[in-house]
DNA sequence: ATCCTCGCCGTACATTTGTACGTGATTCGT
DNA sequence: ACGAATCACGTACAAATGTACGGCGAGGAT
């Protein structure tokens, strides 16, 4: 409901690593960007700015630092981002995608096992 | 390889339904739209004026009436757009996106049979 | 012959996105 | 205590995106 504007590609990249570090300065966010993704400091600078501005992290000053720390949950953004997608690309029908994810990208033996588990489950719970 | 500009999501849904149509009239296109998301007719048209620039259809006049049809396939765009934000958003881990997609969005009996069959193939195929 | 309509095509324009610099303040090393 | 490094913060700016208008020509109606 809270109607934040949505995240651009790059927002996204800079989101995740601030989930993964929970909590990082501007440098410490810089720093844990894949190094074939580099970015300039200040790049990052503005995208955890504009990450603010919409909502999605919280910031305040430690000393002369600013730290940020995620506001939304990744469920959240995977939410809003993917319904959005599906709803654009494949006019709200799930399956072709989850194929797609199953088939081409590397789901290991763990994976595999979990999503078994995931389906037995949803099967239990329809209305047989 | 062909290093396409990506689709904006605006032009996901002209390429979704013109994947639909197989091969319309920006008019028809307009048309498709689904009532509740409505645009303009030359806003669409300039979608499709876009697609065309970057290389997903392609068009030409009958009578002085311009026709679009698909260049690329759905499935193309799908892997590079769902690739992508897989990239972006979870560092290349498909299966929570899968697990998010199967969990909230309506995956009917017929769809539930469908993913176990896949599992198996999968299952079937790996080193084990 | 005239006028209306439809569609193409060029153009527009505010906003968002990607990417970054420069300035002024602060702190650290020596 | 002085220069070097480090930050925050404001600002910049081209490209992409979302959305659309207006003119002009062709075909149909009167």
């Amino acid at each position: 409901m809270t109607d934040r504007a949505p995240l651009s590609k790059g927002e996204m990249e800079v989101a995740r690593v601030l989930w993964e570090l929970g909590r990082a300065t501007v440098r410490q966010v810089h720093e844990a960007f894949p190094p074939e993704r580099a970015v300039d400091f200040s790049t990052v600078q503005t995208y955890l700015r504009r990450l603010d501005a919409k909502g999605y992290v919280r910031a305040w000053l430690e000393g002369r630092t600013r730290v940020y720390a995620p506001l939304v949950k990744p469920t959240t953004v995977i939410r809003e981002t993917v319904d959005d997608l599906v709803d654009r690309l494949f006019g709200g029908r799930a399956l072709p995608l989850v194929r797609h994810l199953i088939e081409r990208h590397d789901i290991d033996e763990g994976d595999l096992a979990e999503l078994r588990e995931l389906l037995d489950r949803l099967e239990g719970q329809s209305d047989a």
